[in-house]
DNA sequence: ATCTTAATTTCGGCA
DNA sequence: TGCCGAAGTTAAGAT
């Protein structure tokens, strides 16, 4: 990985146009081609990248650039997209190469499938005396989180997001649909959990009849290993 | 911006749990007081990073680390989610601090908002005799891009998207369906506007009833300043 | 290879 | 400040 420091300026055309001005930034080379340029603040997303894989070339300034003090211009391209990046240096103050290797990658914990093997083993949150029925139940169309049926032997299709949004509103809506043709397990009710829901999303699943319920991880995740629950 | 090349393993405590074995990184901690990490590859995601603002404290190795040669550890704390990030660092290969000023920030043209103002400003493009009636015009499930009245005065409600997807029609049909219960305006037609409209979504569209429309960014932006169209 | 869906999404705008 | 939607979304998993 080449890191440099340079006073810079950008010019990026692509799937829009985008220009920065001239500034001191860092421009990070990585080893698969790709670039980011980074300023001082802003987290976590570069000011400007290319994705790889991407050629690079270094072009002499022409008159225009160097009546700015332009000292070299970096060109570089997206193999398939066609995007450009163009790079004007005026002063490079750090450039150094480090090789950092293969990296193992990062090991995850607490995302929506874990929400999902959570509340299938605790299916009774949705009401006393549910059962499950099966998690990932397949449709024609994608499967449902958890089918599960409640207390009174009616069928419900569960829709999981870790924060729900009216998209998984309009997923659910797709599955109970569909579910409610099959005479074998029809009516079926839609129940849509997350660990937070905008508001927005509660407006659209009350109009479609659907209930929504916020499952609380930290409390699931413990309950799970409660061993009062194996008696419960 | 610091930035230091180290041997490092990483631990990420909040909204979900996380860890990065053991490997050479980037370890960028910008001014603001966030850390991005780094590897070699994959871009722009750092593979762990923290959002400003954040604490950062330096500790000395216990015991257990100690064995495994670690020589630091670095803690990095969000002041506002206490999410929190444990860095164990065992070499270090660079390490410089440079100062990079304020960014004068990126200049975007040719967005969503762009596409928006021009359509705003060029209504009949939707067909001869068309009158706006209000951009970004609100419901209680969101506001509508554009609504408007074609020559026949029936109100037309327009979604505009950069690239035409599925999701994109269904918002759409999701205000027709509810524009369409105020007498006031119904009955409502649809048009959907976009640079580029999957074929999926045109079909779909097809299905509801929504005519598609391809939006030419460059000739709408030169039509814009077209002395011509003043006398359209 | 293409498509679908999640994301520690981030980011900007407006009420 | 909180909510909402766009993004050069990116990235990972499934088909």
């Amino acid at each position: 990985m080449r890191l440099v420091i340079a006073d810079c300026s950008v010019d990026y055309a692509g799937r829009l146009s985008a220009h920065l001005p001239r500034a001191r930034r860092l421009l990070m080379l990585k080893g698969d081609g790709s670039i980011l340029i980074h300023s001082e603040t802003g987290s976590y997303k570069p000011l400007n990248w290319m994705n790889p894989p991407c050629n690079f070339s270094i072009h002499e300034p022409e008159e225009e650039h160097l009546n700015d003090g332009v000292i070299s211009r970096w060109r570089v391209s997206q193999v398939k997209t066609a995007d450009i990046l163009w790079i004007q240096i005026y002063e490079i103050h750090l450039d150094v190469d480090h090789e950092l290797g293969k990296d193992p990658g990062l090991i995850k914990d607490g995302v929506e499938a874990h929400l999902q093997e959570l509340l299938a083993a605790q299916i009774d949150l949705i009401g006393e005396g549910a059962q499950l029925i099966r998690r990932e139940y397949m449709t024609p169309i994608g499967p449902v989180d958890i089918l599960a049926k409640d207390a009174t032997g009616q069928t419900v299709a569960i829709e999981i997001k870790r924060r729900g949004e009216i998209d998984g509103v309009e997923q659910l809506t797709r599955y109970l649909e569909l579910l409610n043709r099959d005479a074998a397990i029809a009516p079926v009710r839609g129940i849509f959990a997350a660990q937070e829901i905008k508001p927005q999303a509660v407006t659209l699943a009350k109009d479609r009849g659907i209930s929504c319920l916020i499952l609380d991880y930290e409390a699931m995740r413990i309950d799970s290993f409660d061993p009062d629950s194996l008696f419960g």
